[in-house]
DNA sequence: TACATTACTAACCAATCGGTCATTAATTGA
DNA sequence: TCAATTAATGACCGATTGGTTAGTAATGTA
C-alpha cells in the first residue's frame, strides 16, 4: 500500500508537481467522503485525506480552511441534491398512499441508504455530541427537509381518507427511524458480526413498509 | 466545577493519599460510565476518568490494564443484570401478547432506555468500526440476549394464535430498532436541537407499540 | 529569456494521549 | 519501633495530528 520511495525523485514521473486548481476541490471532497464514512470525523486524519487525493496536507487546508469546513462541503456535495430529487419524484406519484409508502422507502434506500453517502448519517449520529456545530448544520440541511417529505406523504394518506387520523409528527418518526437505523447498523455493527447475523436490507425494508401500512390503514 | 488549588498542599486535608483497594474499581467504573456516555470511547481521556474517580492516571491502569478492558468492565457492570431481570419479569406475564408488547417496551425503556447506561448503546454504534473487538464483545454480551428476549415474545403471540405467522427474526428487528434508535437520538441529535424538535419518548414509545400490535395482530 | 504570480509542498510546531515505571507513603506485623 | 509490603503517584515517553508557513516550481506574460 505504501508507495514511499524517497530516492530517485527526479526520474519518477508521477512525483511531478501539478497545478490543477479546478480539479482539486472535487478530488478532495471525494477522498474526504471515503475516509469520513470509513473512519468517522474525528478519526480521519487530514493528511490521509490529502494523500488519497494526491496532494499534500498543506494543499487541503488551502482549499478548505478547517476540517469542519471540509465536512460541511462533503455533506452539501452528497446529500443536498438527493432530497430535492426525491421530492420531485414523489410529487408525480398517482397511486394510493398505501402503495406510495413502500415506493418511497424503496427510492430512499436506493438513492441514499444503499449509497456511500449514507455513511454520513451514521457519522453524524456518532459524533453529534463532540461536534455540536456539525450536528446543528446536519439537522438543518438534511434531517428537517427529509422529515418534511415523509410528513407530506402521511398527510396525503389522511386527507384522502386512506389512513387513520394519527399524529403526523409521530408517524414520521416511526416511519423514518427504522430506515435510518438500518443505515446506522450497516455502517457499525454490520461490519463486525458474522454473515448469518446480518440484517437483510430488502427483507427488513419490505417488512417495515408492510408494518407501517398495516398500522396506518383504516380497518375495514 | 474545577477544584484545582495548586498551593497549600500540605495543609489541604483532601490531598492526602488514601489506600482503598476495595472501593477503587467501583469508583473508577462509575466515573468511566459517566465519561464514556458523555464523550464516547475514543474521545474520553484515561486521565479524566482517573481524575473524576479521585485517583491518578497510574492508579487507573493498575486496576484495568487497558482502556478497552475498562470499557468491557463498564458494560458488564451496567447491562448484564438488566437483561436477566427483564427476562424474569416477562416470564411471569399472563395477559395477551398484544398487551405484553407495550408492557415489554415500557419496562425496557424504564430499566434501560431512560438510564445513563443506555448511552453505551449509542457509544457502541458510534465506535464499532474503529474498535471491532469491542463491537463483537457488545454484540455477544448485549444485543444477542436482548433479541432472544423479544423473539420469545413474538413467538408466544404466534403460538397462541394471536399474531399473524410473520418472519420472527425480521419482526424482532422491526420492534427493537426504533427503540434503540430513540436511545441513539437522545444521546446524539437530541443534545443539539431546539426543544420543539425533540422527540417525546413516551409518545414515540406508545405510537410504536401501537404500530407493532396493529401490524402483528390477525385481522378480524 | 526574464520576471511576476501563485498552486503546491514539506518541514515544523504545539498540544494531546495511552501507557510505563521509578519513587513515595500508608499500612501491617513482629 | 522498625522493617517489609504494596497501593498510589506523577514525571516521562513515544506516537499522533490539526494547522502554519517559508520556500519551491509550474505557469503566464512581455
Amino acid at each position: 500500500m505504501n508507495t514511499l520511495v524517497p530516492v530517485d525523485t527526479h526520474t519518477e514521473g508521477s512525483a511531478k508537481r501539478e497545478r490543477r486548481k479546478e480539479a482539486r476541490p472535487g478530488e478532495l471532497l471525494a477522498a474526504a467522503l471515503d475516509l469520513f464514512v470509513e473512519k468517522g470525523f474525528a478519526a480521519t486524519r487530514s493528511e490521509e485525506v490529502a494523500q488519497r487525493a494526491g496532494v499534500s496536507k498543506g494543499t487541503l487546508f488551502l482549499y478548505f480552511p478547517t476540517k469542519e469546513d471540509l465536512f460541511k462541503a462533503v455533506v452539501r456535495a452528497n446529500i443536498g441534491q438527493t432530497i430535492s430529487d426525491g421530492a420531485a419524484e414523489l410529487s408525480k406519484f398517482e397511486g394510493s398512499t398505501a402503495q406510495m409508502i413502500p415506493y418511497m422507502l424503496n427510492i430512499w434506500w436506493e438513492r441514499f441508504g444503499d449509497t456511500k453517502a449514507s455513511g454520513l448519517s451514521k457519522l453524524m449520529m456518532s459524533e453529534a455530541t463532540n461536534f455540536p456545530d456539525l450536528a446543528a448544520f446536519y439537522h438543518q440541511e438534511v434531517i428537517e427537509p427529509n422529515h418534511n417529505l415523509v410528513k407530506a406523504v402521511v398527510q396525503r394518506g389522511i386527507d384522502r381518507g386512506e389512513f387513520r387520523p394519527v399524529d403526523v409528527d409521530n408517524a414520521v418518526f416511526n416511519i423514518v427511524t427504522p430506515m435510518v437505523y438500518l443505515i446506522n447498523w450497516k455502517h457499525s455493527m454490520g461490519c463486525c458480526i458474522s454473515p448469518e447475523q446480518q440484517i437483510d436490507p430488502k427483507k427488513y425494508l419490505a417488512a417495515h413498509a408492510d408494518m407501517v401500512v398495516h398500522a396506518l390503514l383504516k380497518r375495514n
